[in-house]
DNA sequence: TGTACATCAGTGAACGCGCGTTCACTGATGTAC
DNA sequence: TGTACATCAGTGAACGCGCGTTCACTGATGTAC
């Protein structure tokens, strides 16, 4: 049964965005074109008609997961707000719709060039958020983008080591809350004691 | 052909330092028990002989890698050349013999339990001899390991986004070296800007 | 000390299973007249 | 506007393959006497 060709492009980004959730949930590797179709409601014969390959879908569910976060932030929202939301126990705990570089960060590593390329696009639109929303106009251009990647390191590295310890683990917290109070400071650039 | 007790034994720490370095390289599931074997000389029949399942070998691997990594580094190290070599070039591409919360803390996220335990005890070691090498008898000790604690988020979360981008592109180079010239800053306790 | 036998680390074939991908088929959509 | 037919999104069975794990077997080691 054919569908019509609107109906066919709204499939394909069900796909896309189920697969932006549960590539992040599980990893590239976790989760397989059955499953991800499954999951977007579909059988899985039909994934070939839209994709090329898995990677391919790889390719546009990354993008897709950074342009829902980049589109998900309050435009005129403050550094202090947006790592306050990053480092929250809520950040850690939802994978599927948190931040694609800390949550496939470490399996982009492994992915073909193509893949590495749309997290770099979506790393660099963070630096750029990051920067934007820092203020510090008392700063040169340079020293403030180099304070926005700063931040962003700090921020993905402690949400990656949260998520590496038990969830009932005292680090869990730690790290958060110490990086936290850190990275505000860092962001007023007052010395970090 | 039964081995002499002393020799199975070190063949199972040699299958323990190959799966140490080949999980980091190419992720948990990235590697198979039967190229782990071959890796370390021998065939998978004999992996079940040692341990109970690829999980528990991975259990095993991950604290030989954090060990591994906690040994080579100098005892009187201070933390600028701690920051210096693991924000360089060379442990961003050196993957296999590099830090395991960098190279595997993403994949630990989606690991039992007693995977991600033994990750806790990693990070908490990383983060005392952080602690101990950063000196600033200044500080009060919670503080000095509040600033550890930034410190190792920082320094992983740099290296994790450096291997996500391509290898050739600026971004790779800059987010560590605008780390780098950061956590020392940070360390030091001079202000940002 | 020497002999007979049990142990068990390593081998290689085999297991069921899930993976990514392919394919013949269906039938509503879209098009040509 | 109405009819005949080609298109193609989605279905579900099937493909070869590699995975983690199991198993019968081998033969040097380690042990009992």
């Amino acid at each position: 049964m054919k569908i019509s060709k609107e109906q066919a492009q709204q499939n394909r980004e069900r796909v896309v965005e189920t697969a932006a959730r549960l590539f992040r949930e599980r990893g590239f590797d976790g989760i397989g074109v059955a499953d991800l179709m499954q999951g977007a409601g579909f059988t899985h014969g039909g994934f070939y008609n839209h994709f090329a390959s898995k990677n391919a879908l790889a390719v546009d569910a990354v993008r897709a997961a950074f342009l829902q976060r980049a589109t998900d932030t309050g435009p005129g929202e403050g550094i202090d707000d947006i790592l306050a939301r990053y480092l929250s126990p809520q950040h850690r705990d939802e994978r599927g719709a948190g931040c694609p570089a800390a949550g496939l960060g470490g399996d982009a590593a492994r992915q073909p060039d193509e893949v590495k390329g749309v997290f770099a696009d979506g790393i660099g639109a963070m630096i750029q958020a990051f920067e934007s929303a820092v203020g510090r106009d008392d700063l040169p251009a340079g020293e403030r983008r180099a304070l926005a990647v700063n931040l962003l390191a700090k921020a993905v590295g402690a949400v990656v080591l949260a998520r590496a310890v038990p969830d009932d683990h005292a680090l869990a917290r730690e790290l958060l809350e110490s990086t936290l109070a850190g990275a505000l400071r860092e962001a007023q650039g007052t010395g970090a004691a």
